[in-house]
DNA sequence: AAGTTTAAGTAGTATTACTATCATAAACGA
DNA sequence: TCGTTTATGATAGTAATACTACTTAAACTT
């Protein structure tokens, strides 16, 4: 298969679509790069505007700000995580093997997805780790939250947690044993690389292995 | 007892010592009441030098900037948590029970405490609800480690971690769990509020009942 | 070819996060 | 009591940030 796809994402979480015209790509793609490189807090429109050399006003005709960008990229990242999910687990009949199969995705070293060009996922994947807190710990979380913006995160939370209850149907808190896990699992990736007193997790290939490891054990023990 | 106290903190928290001087505690004081008022994007230090009627130029001589205060502030919530489950654990021979009063004090609603007439514990409360992942989810993170500002949180880390492992000393991931539900501790209740579908707690009087009941759940099942 | 929608660039403003300098007043030591 | 630290205050200034408003240019329609 050779065709590249598209996710639909909420339409308030931009002003016009950054999928709809080449502009608005190179916006998400340098958007991507910039706050990798320099983080989100030195992050601005202007020095956006010339990295793809246009303007701060260009810019701020897709997005109302930078939060909202940055918004929308980690949205993106979860309905994409929410897809690979959708696609893996398809056809398996046993929730167990579902749940695992959830679990290992969240956890893992995120590759290039041929399917979507204009994305650099393992770059995405490292803002989600490192500021992805940021989209909900503000003052507009509410206002935020009644346009719908968190629906992306929400609704994964959603699909891993069912299948909790699917496997343990008295466990009273599946839906707060995900979205612990759902943070845990940027987390201790963090604190693997700047706090490594916090986790046992070690900054090495194989700290996205042993996230998945640390997940397994924490919802398996948890749920059974 | 009617002797007030001082929590010692690493002195690279501030430029000069807040505790030290009235104006210092001024500031600590109304920082606390202005951060939980507007949230800590809209805090500046001009608001802050207003509402003690004082300078801008005054307050960056206790703080370099209010990064740094809030860091501070943090930090002085989490020795204070510490120096709570010390007390409350001491001359305690069972490692469980010791465990089950940490995760208590953790996830309990603060009230005042006399102990400390500057500091207003419930309001510091909300603030680490909102506000405490933003001392380490910076750039400068690796700098602010080194020069030990982050010791009050890892030091209760490790008080609670090393019980978890006299209880189970095989459990690989004593740190990871702790950190996990420390931080979990803070979420839950801002999901409850702000996130609703990513928790089972209700924003309540209970919210922290609930969040005890949860903590419970997590670490025991996760370490038997 | 004229008119109209739409995209993009130019220019400007209030606020923020500082830094620097100088004045003054209290506190402290000899 | 005189002189000197030390703490705070007053004032001003700067570069950068987060916008907004206005204007021009392109593109598409009729």
């Amino acid at each position: 298969m050779n065709t590249t796809l598209q996710l639909n994402l909420n339409p308030n979480l931009y002003l016009k679509d950054p999928q709809s015209t080449e502009l608005g790509k190179k916006i998400i793609e340098n958007a991507i790069n910039l706050i990798d490189k320099i983080g989100f807090e030195a992050f601005t429109f202007k020095k956006l505007s010339v990295s793809i050399d246009s303007t701060e006003a260009s810019i701020y005709r897709y997005f109302e700000n930078k939060h909202r960008l940055l918004v929308y990229l980690i949205t993106w990242y979860w309905t994409w995580v929410e897809y690979n999910i959708q696609f893996e687990t398809h056809n398996i009949a046993d929730a167990h093997e579902r749940l695992l199969i959830a679990l290992k995705i969240i956890a893992e070293k995120k590759g290039k997805d041929q399917n979507f060009p204009d994305v650099d996922e393992p770059a995405l994947q490292r803002i989600v780790i490192a500021e992805s807190d940021k989209t909900y710990l503000t003052r507009e979380v509410d206002d935020i939250n009644k346009e719908g913006l968190f629906r992306g995160y929400k609704s994964l939370c959603k699909t891993i947690s069912s299948i909790v209850s699917e496997i343990s149907p008295d466990f009273k808190f599946p839906d707060a044993l995900i979205s612990t896990s759902l943070e845990a699992s940027h987390q201790q990736v963090f604190f693997a690389k700047h706090l490594p007193s916090l986790s046992e997790l070690r900054e090495a290939d194989d700290v996205f292995e042993e996230n998945f490891h640390f997940l397994k054990t924490l919802v398996l023990n948890t749920i059974r």
